[in-house]
RNA sequence: GGGGGCGUGGUGUAGUGGUUCAACAUGCGGCCCUGUCAAGGCCGAGAUCGCGGGUUCAAAUCCCGUCGCUCCCGCCA
């Protein structure tokens, strides 16, 4: 018999149906069983009169909550059941695969056991509701980023995260034995991108994983996560990359909120709001200024950076006075900046570069990068770079290639900001950490 | 790489030197209950208090070490 999913019952009264989900609930009583049934769309109860099958009732008294059952039913409406005001008779059970017990922890117990236990149990964690959401909203996102480019005329590509050098960043790479020489793997895409820009290309995206060896234990950081990069040619400057990103993050929002608003408030208790269209912008130097003047102090060898409480205080001012969860900060020293990405003309020092702050984190950093050549060399050099290794990066500035920029955004930390998770662990599938390899 | 915090039955917590210091909740097992509904009631099993060493007449409780977890800084998405 085919499957009837939960939320649809209301539509089968007086039907025989068949459902498949979990047992939430057993409540065994004397005469009457109540199995309160869980699927990906709802919770039902389904009852049994014991006296009406005795071998089905003892069965059903051996069930472990969260066993997974397949059963089959007649629909009826019940004034009386608080459930949805209907239930299903229980005709006939089959046990897929029953749970042992005990669980090793209630998922939808009163309380939940700390995070790094429930990491160890991911496949249960994750039968929470709000971790079903967490990956829903997700792949909406995901959608709606794709979306966005592809009515753009971008170029989705797949670059190697298996390398023969290191990408770039001041991040630590991973090696492996490759054969009979090390490799690498990838920290970015970045070098591959601003390829698809030497290629021609003009405007490429690529989502894949991203790795770290840097043993960062924070609630932000993992060592493998889901990079978002986009890069696009023939720009005249960072701002061209800004206002993409801002009405790319807005639309995404949107999205987000036009198939989940629902589930989102009755799971989270808020709304999401589409963020406003162009985000504030300040520059490293005006933000300076800024946080002397609302009193937080910035160590002194952060004089051309920022650090955390510094993001956090800029994120909280802009909530306050213009009401708006991101910020762009622009134009970093180049001091703070890597290599490539373009000085300024009139402004020595300073690049043509920005963080994006959501909520006060950090989610996503961008540039024009330097596409000329000697001008390129010469940036290495002063960051103390060897040419001869980044040499097959250096060629694609040899033979045409255009001005361009891109950015490169983190899809977790983007969760976290979204749905305003504590914790980068809740906001990725499965978490990756220098501590934690498994699941 | 640096720093802080935590580590008690399956799980979450209480207890900060002795005399119920091993408790409470939940889960688990049993019994009871006219259809319950985040069910309820009664009974029961379950931790030598991460590990090692030390102080003390006495340590879950203090000290040292170690391991694990966690958060912050550094680094970044």
């Amino acid at each position: 018999m085919k499957r009837t999913l939960i939320k649809d019952l209301n539509q089968h009264i007086g039907e025989q149906v068949t459902i498949q989900g979990w047992l939430h609930t057993l409540r065994d009583q004397k005469n009457m069983q109540f199995l309160i049934m869980r699927d990906r769309t709802g919770l039902v109860q389904v009852a049994h009169y014991k006296k009406g099958d005795l071998d089905l009732a003892e069965t059903i008294s051996g069930l472990g909550t969260e066993s997974a059952l397949r059963l089959t039913g007649k629909v009826i409406e019940n004034e009386i059941v608080k459930l949805g005001g209907l239930e299903i008779q229980l005709e006939d059970l089959l046990i897929e695969n029953a749970a042992e017990i005990p669980l090793p922890f209630e998922p939808f117990g009163e309380y939940l056991p700390e995070q790094d236990f429930r990491l160890d149990w991911r496949f249960l964690d994750l039968r929470r509701q709000i971790n079903q959401l967490i990956f829903e909203v997700q792949t909406t996102a995901v959608q709606a980023m794709r979306e966005f480019w592809l009515q753009k005329g971008f170029i989705e590509i797949h670059s190697p995260k298996i390398m023969g050098t290191p990408s770039e960043s001041g991040a630590e790479l991973f090696s492996l034995p490759y054969f009979d020489t090390t490799a690498y793997l990838a920290q970015s895409p970045q070098f591959y991108k601003q390829m698809a820009m030497a290629a021609g290309f003009e405007r490429v995206f690529e989502f894949g994983p991203v790795f770290r060896a840097d043993p960062s234990f924070t609630s932000r950081h993992m060592t493998e996560f889901t990079g978002v990069d986009m890069e696009i040619s023939w720009i005249d400057s960072h701002e061209d990359v800004m206002a993409t990103m801002e009405r790319w993050l807005a639309y995404t929002t949107q999205s987000v909120i036009e198939k989940h608003d629902e589930a989102i408030a009755a799971t989270l208790g808020h709304h999401l709001e589409v963020p406003a269209v162009p985000f504030p912008r300040i520059t490293m130097a005006e933000a300076h200024q800024l946080l002397n003047e609302i009193g937080y102090k910035l160590p002194f060898e952060k004089k051309f950076d920022l650090d955390p409480g510094a993001e956090r205080a800029l994120g909280a001012h802009f909530k306050e006075t213009q009401g708006h969860d991101y910020v762009y900060v622009t134009d970093w020293p180049f001091e703070a900046r890597p290599f490539y990405h373009m000085l300024h003309p009139n402004a020595p020092g300073l690049t043509r570069s920005f963080d994006l702050l959501g909520k006060g984190l950090e989610i996503a950093t961008g540039a024009q990068r330097e596409h000329r050549y000697e001008v390129l060399k010469a940036q290495a050099l002063e960051k103390g770079l060897s040419l001869e290794v980044i040499q097959g990066y250096l060629n694609y500035f040899r033979y045409g290639t255009p001005p361009h920029g891109g950015f490169g955004f983190g899809l977790s930390r983007f969760m976290m900001v979204l749905l305003d998770l504590p914790n980068i662990r809740e906001a990725v599938y499965i978490f990756r950490g220098p501590t934690r390899l498994t699941p």
